[in-house]
RNA sequence: GGCUCCUUGGUCAAGUGGUUAAGACACCGCCCUUUCACGGCGGCUACAGGGGUUCGAAUCCCCUAGGAGUCACCA
C-alpha cells in the first residue's frame, strides 16, 4: 500500500510551493490507489503562527486535496501532528546512542560560538561541529543527563566514506561523510529537529513515498545513514524543484509574493489555480492543457516531473484563468461577479445579468471586473482624439455632427431595448449614407469614455438606460464643440 | 568557499542516437467584427559554450561557464 504525506511547518499561509508539493503528493498516491496523509511538523516552537493549522486545513480544504489521515481526521498512525508525539522520539535517539549511531552533547550555545568564531577565521565556511562531547565517556555523560545537565543528541556521522541515497527523479546522489556536520536530532528542549523527526515519523507512520522540495535534498544522505542505523527501510524520496518568481529567487511570501489564499482572494478560481500549477514542473507527456484534478489523478506520473527550477509565470496563469471563466456555468458566473460588479456599481440601478453576459468572456481574473464596469457609474476623463478611429473612418468633426443626429432619434424611442437602439442607429447610418461603425463608434465613446468597453454602443446603452444615455450624449457635444473651437 | 543538483525560444515545456527540434502562454501580422474580447489563419524566437565518442548527437562522456539548493538546538 502506498503511502504519502504532505509535511508542512505552521508558520503562516500555504505558499504555492508547497501547494504544489502537496498537491504532486496527492496525486501520486491517488493515482497509485494509496494514502495521502497530513503530519504537522511543529517541532520549532518559536517560529509557530497561531492559527497556521487551522490555516493549513483550510487552504488544503479549499484545493481539494483531501487527506485520509490527518489531525482533524484522525487515523491509525496518530497523532498527526509532533509535538503531541514528543514522547516517543527520545526513546529511538537513545537507541541510536547505544548503538553509537549518536551521542549527548552537552556543550553550550556560547562555547559553540567560540569554537565556531575560531574555525572560521582560519578556515572560512568549514565549520562542522568539533565531535567534542564524542570524546566522553559513556559513564560520564549519563551521569551528566541523569542529573539534569541540558543537552542535545547528535547523529554521529562516520569521518569517512559516503553517504547515499537513490532519488526517483534525480537518481543516485551522494555525498562523502567528511563534509556532513554532526547535526542535532534531539533539541535542549526534548523536541526532535526535523532531521530527526521526519525519519521517525515516516517510518512509524508507514510512508513509502516522500515528495519534498530539493532544499532537503543536500541533507537526504544523511537521513538515509539513520535509516540503516535503526535497521529500516527508508522511503523512496522524490525532491521537487523549487518554484521561482524569476531566474534568481524563490517565490516567497517575504517579498510579497501571493500565497493560495492570495490568489483565491484576488478572483483566480480553484481549478484554475491547481491545473496551473500541476503543470508548473510537471508535464503529461502528450499536449493536452486541461485538467481537473481527477484527470490529474488519471494522468499523473513521476516520470513527467521537471529537474530544473520552474519560473511562476502569472500572464500564463491568468489565461487559464480566463479560460476556466469562460467556461464556467453563466450563473455561477455572475454569482462570483455580483460582489466585484457591485465594487464599482453599487447603488446603481443595473441590470447585471446582462452585464454578467457581456462581462463573462472578458473576465480573466475577478479583481479587474470593477474597473472595467466602472465607466457605467461615472464617464471616465477621456481625450478627444479617441473620437478618431482610422478604420471606423471617424473624427471629432464626424463624431460631433453623428451626435446631434443620434440625439433627437434616441430621445423619440418608446424603449431602450438593445434592438430598439440598433435599429434607430443603423438607419441613422443607412439615411446618412455613413458605415455603421461611423454611427457606432462615436456613441459607444460618448457613452463610456472609453476606446474599448465590455459590449457595444448598444448594449451600454440599454444598460445605462435613456436617461443616462442621453446626459452623456449631450455632454459629449457639449466637449466635442468645446474642443473644437 | 565546500558539498549537492540543474541548464531546449522571453516563460511553461515535448523530446531519451537519425524529427523540417512538438505544443502552450506572451508578442507581431491578417481575417472576422458597431469597440474590446472570443474565434480563425499565419509569423517571430531555442538545444549555455568547448572538446570528445559515433556513419550520425538536444539526446552518451569530459571540461568550462551560468544558475539553484545546502552548510542552524529552522523546517
Amino acid at each position: 500500500m502506498i503511502r504519502t504525506r504532505f509535511a508542512p511547518s505552521p508558520t503562516g499561509y500555504l505558499h504555492l510551493g508547497g501547494l504544489r508539493t502537496a498537491l504532486y503528493t496527492y496525486l501520486f498516491a491517488k493515482k497509485n490507489g494509496g494514502k495521502f496523509i497530513l503530519r504537522i511538523e511543529d517541532t520549532d516552537q518559536e517560529r509557530e503562527v497561531e492559527g497556521a493549522v487551522e490555516l493549513i486545513f483550510q487552504s488544503l480544504r479549499q484545493a481539494g486535496l483531501h487527506y485520509d489521515e490527518g489531525p482533524d481526521v484522525g487515523g491509525a498512525f496518530g497523532p498527526y501532528i509532533q509535538t503531541q508525539r514528543k514522547a516517543l522520539y527520545l526513546p529511538y535517539a537513545k537507541q541510536l546512542v547505544d548503538s553509537g549511531a549518536a551521542y549527548p552533547c552537552f556543550c553550550t550555545r556560547e562555547a559553540l560560538a567560540e569554537r565556531r568564531a575560531k574555525a572560521e577565521a582560519e578556515t572560512p565556511g568549514q565549520w562542522k561541529y568539533d565531535k567534542h562531547c564524542l570524546r566522553m565517556s559513556k559513564e560520564e555523560a549519563r551521569r551528566r543527563m541523569d542529573s539534569g545537565e541540558s543537552f542535545v543528541i547528535r547523529q554521529n556521522i562516520p569521518l569517512t566514506g559516503t553517504a547515499s541515497f537513490e532519488d526517483a527523479l534525480y537518481g543516485h546522489v551522494e555525498a562523502p561523510c567528511d563534509t556532513l556536520d554532526d547535526n542535532v536530532l534531539i533539541k535542549a528542549d526534548g523536541l526532535p529537529t526535523y532531521n530527526f523527526a521526519n525519519v521517525i515519523d515516516d517510518h512509524l507512520m508507514g510512508i513509502t513515498h516522500v515528495m519534498r522540495g530539493t532544499e532537503y535534498l543536500s541533507s537526504t544522505p544523511k537521513y538515509n545513514l539513520l535509516y540503516a542505523a535503526f535497521g529500516w527501510e527508508a522511503p523512496v524520496y522524490m525532491h521537487l524543484s523549487p518554484v521561482m518568481k524569476d531566474a534568481g529567487r524563490k517565490l516567497s511570501k517575504r517579498y510579497g509574493d501571493p500565497s493560495f489564499e492570495d490568489l483565491l482572494a484576488q478572483g483566480y478560481v480553484r481549478d484554475a489555480i491547481i491545473n496551473f500549477i500541476a503543470l508548473l514542473g510537471w508535464s503529461p507527456g502528450d499536449e493536452r492543457e486541461f485538467f481537473t484534478l481527477p484527470e490529474l489523478v488519471e494522468a499523473f506520473d513521476v516520470k513527467g516531473l521537471s529537474k530544473a527550477p520552474a519560473i511562476f509565470n502569472t500572464e500564463k496563469l491568468v489565461w487559464f484563468n480566463h479560460e476556466y471563466i469562460s467556461r464556467m456555468d453563466f450563473e455561477d458566473y455572475l454569482q462570483m461577479a455580483t460582489p466585484w460588479f457591485d465594487k464599482a456599481l453599487a447603488g446603481k440601478n443595473m441590470d447585471y445579468r446582462r452585464l454578467a453576459q457581456l462581462m463573462h468572456t472578458r473576465t480573466e481574473v475577478f479583481d479587474r471586473v470593477p474597473d472595467q464596469v466602472r465607466f457605467l457609474a461615472e464617464v471616465p476623463e477621456y481625450d478627444l482624439d479617441i473620437y478618431t478611429h482610422k478604420k471606423m473612418k471617424t473624427d471629432p468633426e464626424i463624431s460631433l455632427q453623428v451626435l446631434e443626429l443620434a440625439r433627437p432619434l434616441l430621445a423619440a424611442l418608446p424603449n431602450f431595448a438593445e434592438e430598439t437602439v440598433k435599429d434607430a442607429l443603423m438607419q441613422l447610418a443607412e439615411a446618412q449614407e455613413l458605415k455603421t461603425g461611423q454611427v457606432m463608434w462615436p456613441v459607444r465613446i460618448a457613452l463610456s469614455g472609453l476606446a474599448s468597453t465590455p459590449g457595444g454602443t448598444t448594449e451600454i446603452a440599454y444598460l445605462l438606460g435613456q436617461a443616462e444615455s442621453l446626459r452623456r450624449i449631450d455632454a459629449g457635444m457639449a466637449r466635442l464643440r468645446e474642443g473644437g473651437r
